[in-house]
Formats: C-alpha cells, sequence, structure tokens
DNA sequence: TAAAGTACTTTGTATTGCAAGGTACTTATA
DNA sequence: TATAAGTACCTTGCAATACAAAGTACTTTA
C-alpha cells in the first residue's frame, strides 16, 4: 500500500463525474479529454477511458459524431445527452454530499 | 447505470480515508466505526469495513487490541499506527488536490 | 435451554482502473 | 515509393475492492 495507489483509489468514482463535467463544457473527443484532465492534474490513461465512454454511451448518457480532422484519422466527439445533463445534475448533489462529509470528519476534534 | 450505484463509486476510495480519520480520534472497533459513518452518512456494510480493516493492518497503517465488554463479545479496537498517521498525512494532501482539481472542472464556463 | 443480540470473519461476484498490445489511417522523411 | 512517425480508436487480461450473503462464536435475555 501506497500513496499512489492510495490516490488512484480516490480518482475512481471521480473520473466519471469529471468526465461529464469537460464534456458540459464542450464536446470533445477521447485524446483531448486525456489532455483536458491531465491541465486539470487528474491523470487518465486510454485503457481507463476508452471503456469508460463506452459504458456512459451505452446508458444512454452520452451520443457521439464523428468528425474529420484536419490532421491525421477521424475523431469521435462525444457529448452529454439530455439523460446525461441529469444524471449530471445527480452527481453535482452527490459530490456535495461527499465532500461535505469527509471535510466534516477531517474537522472532528480528538475525542468527540 | 443509476445514481445510486455512481454515489457508491464516489465513495470508494474514500472510505480508507474517512476510517482513518475517524481512527485518529479515538480507537474505535467495526461495529462502532459503521455507526459513526452512518451517522455522517456514509453508508458502510460489515463485508467491506472488515476487510477493509485488516488490509490496513497488514500494511502496518493500524494496530489492534482486543477489549472486553460489558454487554457482549470482547471488541478489537484499532488505532493509528505512527506509519497510519504519517499515511493519513499524505491522503490529507491528496484530497485536498482531489477536490480542488473537481470544484475547478465543476466551475469551468461553457466554451473556455 | 432456546432465542435474540453483538461482534468478528469469509466466500463469491461484479465493477472497473490500468498496463500492454493491436488496428487503421495520415503525414513526413529517406 | 517505401518506411517511419504521428494520431486516434479499441481490446484483452489482470488486480483491487465494494458488497451481499452466509457463517462462527460468545453473551444476554426470556
Amino acid at each position: 500500500m501506497n500513496i499512489e495507489n492510495a490516490k488512484s483509489q480516490m480518482r475512481k468514482g471521480m473520473l466519471e463525474y469529471c468526465v461529464l463535467l469537460l464534456l458540459k463544457r464542450h464536446p470533445s473527443y477521447a485524446s483531448d479529454i486525456i489532455q483536458q484532465l491531465k491541465q486539470a492534474e487528474l491523470l487518465v490513461v486510454e485503457g481507463t477511458l476508452y471503456p469508460l465512454l463506452t459504458r456512459l454511451k451505452n446508458d444512454g448518457l452520452l451520443k457521439y459524431e464523428w468528425q474529420e480532422s484536419t490532421q491525421g484519422p477521424p475523431r469521435k466527439y462525444y457529448a452529454l445527452s439530455p439523460e446525461g445533463e441529469k444524471f449530471l445534475e445527480g452527481l453535482d448533489a452527490a459530490w456535495g454530499e461527499l465532500s461535505s462529509t469527509v471535510n466534516f470528519l477531517k474537522e472532528l476534534k480528538i475525542e468527540e
């Protein structure tokens, strides 16, 4: 057990939320999402993101369309579906609750 | 895919941190920890907590001692080891980074 | 002495992050 | 024109782990 592993565990579950947050901003394709998350200092790799996007799409939370690129192969641009937007609102609430809870526990003083 | 599942995913990875936070406050036994987390609205069940405590103990982050109970069977009181306290500091930092990142992504406005 | 309560533990399953490897197309270079 | 490098998408296999469910053991109550 090390800190890196623990950090990775913490990222789990946040990834889905973070990806939806990014896509709310504007449609993006996978490599682009990875870059954006890297800038936000949230490391994700292809083997994590592609299955996640596929899952979200199969669940009806995302839609996508192919777009030609001026450089290189065509790109699959993902965007939120109406269901995805609703779902994201739910995640916003969940995130609010969770971070409140953790911060509450963090502020607890020794012995009650 | 539903919100409950997503919430559960978010809890993952936080649990370890939350349990260590509680144990920093004062030594506790498993059923007690579950009650404390329930009060903080973070649901955990036995099948999750016991393996987690065992793992943390095997990693040297926790120690425990048996204590007789005035009612019912004896209890295994877990407490942070010195390594566990150091580890918790690392998690504090990781939590700070992660929550900053998520809140940053949350505040992003549409189209840059 | 049977039932209920408390506490700890284990087993099996499902999810999912990740490393590694693979396919396909485009552009630059020798 | 080959060959290499770049970009993008996708899949496979493994490991970690949350959880449901079932099990063990001891204590208290009826």
